[in-house]
DNA sequence: TCTCATATTGTACTAAAGTACAATATGCAT
DNA sequence: ATGCATATTGTACTTTAGTACAATATGAGA
């Protein structure tokens, strides 16, 4: 159903990213290694639970940086800062910025793998939601302009006739798109559909 | 409406509540200076949005034993910590546990305003969310049993005879319940109930 | 030109929900 | 005992929504 999980880790010193590879592995979860923020970049998203575990200094592009730019594409993944030289500043940066720990070396193996596990469940649970979102905009989509705008009023609780007359036509005709709405949204209640379109997000803006 | 915007300061080095005092109030916000932890929490709530600065180091409770009380409390507020003497594991800490920032001293003045002025933002929004849920659940709380019962099921976008059925009574009945239940919590529509039910967190389980 | 998706509309019926004007029953607190 | 909240139920009517079996109109694309 879903891909295995994966733990991404970015890191220029090729000792650190083999020693991760064998901690992580030894519990029986897949580990890919990156030489830098750019390889990394350039792997095809996973579709599974991740979680990538970055280094902030290295050549070319910072851990900083690639935390922006996955976060500016729209690339949810939780990230576990390593690092051996850091500072405060530096920590409640990437904290700030979303991250889910921050780490020093030397670290507890166990401590990692501890938060390693959370933050895939978290990335699971996430996976999930957004495929359950990207499902409902795919049917919402399936609907003609016409439709978009009686569901729209349906689902503010508005009465056909209140439709018909807003949109200049005829309850009958109203009717009609009505049901072909709840057909094509497989939805079988108004509440269901209320419901949907909750999810989907309308009805927040004003 | 609302009160006033209120920062609270808690340190245990007068000085320090003296000068951040002037910083904030320069601004036209209001300040208030507590020595201690346990005398911030002894301290009536405030209803307006609010801004915790907290020391991390102090006699007694710590900043972290603070931060934590307040969130078992209940009592949510943006904390930003500031403090002297750091270590990155302190500021991951403190960021995992939900702080909004943690500054170093020294800092800049305009750095702090800013953070501010954004955490205030952020907790009158929280505060205006807190309070609609806090009115549907009092709505929902004027109901009996039975008609929670019913309400429920109306919301899962059952029809009043299977709601029947399920409670053993009759659709007569079950109409009586529901228009009492839309009454109650002043609805006028199944759409408007549905949404109130999912702001009320009803249906998620299961 | 012909087809297809889309929008529109009609009639007539059924199903569901809402409403008006009720009455009855039960249990608890004063 | 009496009042009050709650739950229950009835009849009868109206309003909405849903459905079956349609037809018509229009514009885009093959």
């Amino acid at each position: 159903m879903q891909e295995d999980p994966v733990i991404f880790v970015v890191d220029d010193d090729p000792s650190i990213c083999q020693s991760l590879t064998w901690l992580i592995e030894s519990v029986g979860i897949k580990v890919e290694t990156f030489p830098s923020a750019a390889a990394f970049l350039k792997r095809h998203p996973h579709d599974g639970p991740a979680c990538l575990l970055l280094d902030v200094r290295m050549p070319g592009l910072s851990g900083f940086d690639l935390q922006n730019q996955l976060a500016a594409a729209g690339r949810i993944i939780p990230i576990i800062f390593i690092t051996g030289h850091a500072n405060v500043s530096m920590s409640v940066r990437a904290m700030k910025a979303g991250a889910v720990d921050f780490i020093e070396k030397p670290f507890e193996d166990q401590t990692l793998l501890d938060t390693l596990n959370q933050s895939l469940e978290k990335d699971r649970q996430a996976k999930r939601e957004q495929a359950e979102k990207r499902e409902i905009k795919q049917r919402l989509g399936s609907l003609t302009a016409r439709e978009r705008e009686v569901f729209k009023r349906v689902v503010a609780g508005s009465l056909n006739k209140q439709i018909a007359f807003e949109l200049g036509t005829t309850e009958r005709t109203i009717k009609a798109h009505r049901a072909r709405v709840m057909q094509k949204l497989q939805m079988r209640s108004l509440a269901d559909l209320v419901r949907l379109a909750v999810k989907a997000g309308i009805g927040l803006k004003k």
